[in-house]
DNA sequence: ATAGGGTTAG
């Protein structure tokens, strides 16, 4: 039968002899029941309606077996409501009706309605077939524990289980959260017990199963499986192959599939999303190219896994062609199959950028489930929208610790640390299990913060956990520390870590080096070389800093031409950033600008903004002009530019062009840093202070760098740049300090010293050596609160304690 | 009346 000839005559019923009725009935059903793939469900339901209300005009009483079959149908068909009108309607309905409902059921996604079901069904009634429609359900749903449990029942139940039983409940199996070897065992000679073990669909699913359970063992299990398997199909050649995905193989996993002579769909499938997650766009794009060459069909699976590799590629366009070719020629998906496809598209918009588009696509997704929310909210986190991400956090579901793991990196992330603490708080007020990633999120949030002593009583409920041996939450414990300038412990963190990586490496040479430390970096770094770990971009950006921080400029050289010659990496805009920034430093300005030549691109924002840096320690006026000019073509709103010129102007004394370019940056619009003036510190910490000279802070602030200057003076430091003090009346009648206003003149000038030197003054007055840390030390040493600017964060020091209060 | 494989967020 053709799809054209639907739904067809009913006219050929015509005799009134109730057997042939019954017969014709009978032949019909077995006909819409053989008719599975051939037509579209929506077609094949009319014509089963329109037999259906044929049957109940002509008066006949169908038999249950006709009844059962009209059940069954409409289950499949997804008619739901008529199967169960059906049901009800029917006097004793046997097992057979109930298997049915309860397969239409857990199909339509209602596990709960098909338990229920199971669990009216007298004990009496229930056969092998009625358990395995139960347990495959459960499968399908992804609950392992129910399924598994119902097996459990069956046998208690006296009920012998077959090959369908064992294919259910070993797929149902793979779902378990605690799945392990000895379960999969079990399970496996129970099977062998029931005489199913050379069953082909068993041993497949088993082969998955242990290939589930991600350990080596399992993973020989899974193989001599395979290597006893009498007889094998194209699903057991598959399931090797996603098995070799799971663990991470691609290479085996490719062999096989080369040399399969014939590949299921999901195959293709699983080797687009294997490249994906070996990070392999490349390889994932040319298997999805050879599926649309040989026009195979492209189903939810393949989208979605193509999608997710535009989005971990970052390849937009790709992404939106992708997104184009389903709107237009994709299989119109239900509900259920286009909400994986949609979750990824939230991701791929959103990891472009493509914020408004993500969202559309959010707010269009009707059934929204966990990914889609999470999806949501990582996205807008991840472009630093706090706001949007702070609005989605309280409307979503918060049952699973993820979103709060997100949400509480995220703040960390953009400088709302004392919020994460807060949220971590409120995590586990909730009762909501934190880990191992929340952990490493509130470690840096203690060590943004300085707030070392509750660093310490996290750092110790984290072992209490259990959770030491892992790696994130160890390398955010690192950085905790040195940031707190507790260098020894975090020296100590790093030497009992079980296995540290090369993240572990990066951030503990950049502790030495941000302590000043430079030798000891270097010396870590070499270490790290010999012990085969090879370096990465970010190593070489971290040893840079180091060597700018120790004023070690020919080291850095060396490091620097190192890197693209011994490993081959070439180096970025910001290694060339940072090279430019140690060479200004040394007042090395010519080198420098032949740095800037010999670069294979144009120099970026960030090289002019070191050149300009570097022009203010060595004042080379022209360079300097040059530089800013640059700088307010590419980014004219950037405040920095403005304060840096003007300073440099300062520091040759041309208060004219000081006004000229103060007066650029007001015509222009830029926004100035709310309410404060800046200082730099040694290139990573930035002490804001308040314009409003009658803010109790800032007389804090004015004491206690005449405290501060006082000891310098002591110890015969005296400051090398000319400082002048100018009071400019604003608009708004407040002060605006120039970072050359005398009382500030002790901090610019101590921290204009190279950083050895300024580690000795710092350490004389029992300071550390990290100048974020200083800082609080220095409030300490003090007894004077102190607000200070890192990066996007404000500070407030008080007491030993650190905290983004809000001060301003 | 029932079965085995593949997808998305971090």
């Amino acid at each position: 039968m053709r799809a054209g000839t639907f739904p067809f005559s009913l006219n050929a019923i015509q005799t009134s002899d109730v057997g042939e009725i019954a017969g014709s009935y009978a032949a019909y059903l077995q006909l819409f029941a053989s008719l599975n793939s051939c037509l579209r469900y929506s077609l094949l339901l009319r014509g089963l309606r329109a037999l259906h209300a044929h049957i109940l005009a002509s008066g006949f009483k169908p038999r249950k077996h006709i009844l059962n079959r009209l059940i069954d149908l409409y289950s499949k068909y997804g008619d739901i409501l008529s199967a169960r009108r059906l049901f009800d309607s029917t006097p004793q309905p046997d097992v057979v009706a109930r298997t049915c409902l309860i397969n239409a059921y857990s199909n339509a996604g209602d596990i709960g309605l098909a338990r229920q079901m199971f669990d009216e069904t007298p004990i009496f009634y229930r056969d092998t077939v009625f358990y395995n429609a139960m347990i495959s359900g459960y499968s399908r749903s992804g609950e392992g524990l129910p399924g598994v449990f119902v097996f459990r029942r069956m046998l208690r139940d006296g009920v012998p289980p077959d090959e369908y039983t064992f294919s259910g409940v070993l797929s149902a199996a793979a779902y378990l959260i605690n799945l392990n070897l000895v379960l999969c065992q079990q399970l496996h000679c129970a099977a062998a017990k029931a005489g199913t073990g050379y069953s082909v669909t068993v041993l497949n699913a088993l082969i998955a199963l242990y290939c589930k359970c991600q350990s080596f063992v399992a993973a020989s299990h899974a193989q001599k499986v395979f290597d006893e398997m009498l007889v094998r199909d194209e699903l057991t050649w598959t399931t090797m192959v996603v098995g070799y995905v799971r663990r991470g193989d691609i290479s085996a996993a490719r062999q096989v599939f080369d040399v399969m002579e014939e590949r299921f769909d999901v195959v293709w499938n699983a080797m687009i999303s294997g490249y994906v997650h070996c990070e392999q766009f490349f390889e994932a794009f040319e298997i999805f190219r050879r599926m649309q060459s040989l026009q195979l069909p492209l189903d939810e699976f393949t989208y979605t896994s193509v999608l997710s590799a535009c989005a971990n590629a970052g390849l937009f366009w790709h992404g939106k062609a992708v997104h184009a070719k389903i709107i237009r020629h994709g299989p119109d998906f239900d509900p259920k199959s286009a909400l994986p496809v949609k979750n990824v598209l939230v991701t791929l918009y959103s990891r472009c950028h493509k914020l408004e588009l993500a969202r559309r696509i959010f707010d269009g997704i009707q059934m929204k489930d966990t990914v889609s929310w999470n999806a949501m909210l990582s996205g807008y986190v991840n472009s630093g929208c706090i706001c949007d991400a702070r609005e989605v956090f309280e409307q979503m579901p918060r049952n699973s610790q993820l979103p709060w793991m997100v949400m509480i990196s995220g703040l960390v992330q953009n400088g709302f640390s004392e919020e994460a603490l807060k949220l971590f708080n409120r995590m586990r007020g909730e009762n909501v299990k934190p880990c191992d990633y929340t952990y490493a999120g509130i470690f840096s949030a203690c060590g943004d913060l300085g707030a070392l002593q509750h660093g310490r009583q996290l750092h110790g409920k984290h072992i209490q956990l259990g959770y030491e041996s892992s790696n994130s939450a160890g390398n955010a414990l690192i950085t905790m520390y040195a940031k707190c300038g507790a260098l020894a412990d975090a020296h100590l963190v790093f030497l009992e870590m079980p296995n540290v990586d090369s993240v572990s490496w990066n951030s503990i040479i950049a502790a030495f080096g941000h302590h000043g430390h430079g030798d000891e970096a270097i010396e870590l770094y070499e270490r790290m070389i010999n012990e085969g770990i090879y370096p990465d971009k970010l190593t070489f950006l971290t040893i840079l800093t180091a060597c700018n921080h120790a004023g070690l400029v020919d080291e850095g050289l060396q490091y620097f031409r190192s890197m693209e010659q011994d490993y081959g990496i070439s180096p970025g805009e910001d290694h060339y950033a940072r090279l430019i920034d140690i060479l200004g430093r040394a007042g090395r300005i010519e080198e420098a600008e032949n740095v800037i030549r010999s670069m294979p691109f144009e120099a970026g924002s960030s090289i002019w903004e070191s050149v300009l840096a570097g022009c203010r320690i060595r004042g080379n006026m022209d360079l300097a002009v040059y530089a800013a000019d640059k700088l307010f073509k590419m980014i004219p709103q950037y405040h920095g530019t403005y304060v840096l010129l003007s300073n440099i102007y300062a520091s040759f004394g041309r208060w004219e062009d000081v006004a000229r370019v103060r007066k650029l940056m007001r015509d222009r619009g830029v926004k100035k840093e709310p309410g404060c003036s800046w200082i730099e510190v040694e290139n990573m910490v930035h002490v804001f202070l308040v314009n409003d000279t009658t803010h109790p802070g800032l007389r804090q602030v004015f004491s206690f760098l005449e405290v501060l200057g006082a000891k310098m003076r002591k110890l015969g430091y005296v400051p090398d740049t000319r400082f002048v003090l100018q009071d400019v009346k604003s608009e708004r009648k407040e002060y605006v300090l120039s970072t050359h206003s005398e009382k500030l003149a002790v901090v610019f000038g101590l921290l204009n010293m190279p950083v050895e030197a300024t580690i000795r003054v710092l350490k004389n007055l029992r300071i550390c050596g990290d100048c974020h840390n200083a800082i609080l030390f220095m409030s300490m040493a003090t007894e004077r609160e102190i607000i200070v600017r890192d990066g996007k964060r404000f500070h407030h020091f008080k007491d030993g304690e650190c905290s983004c209060g809000n001060f301003w």
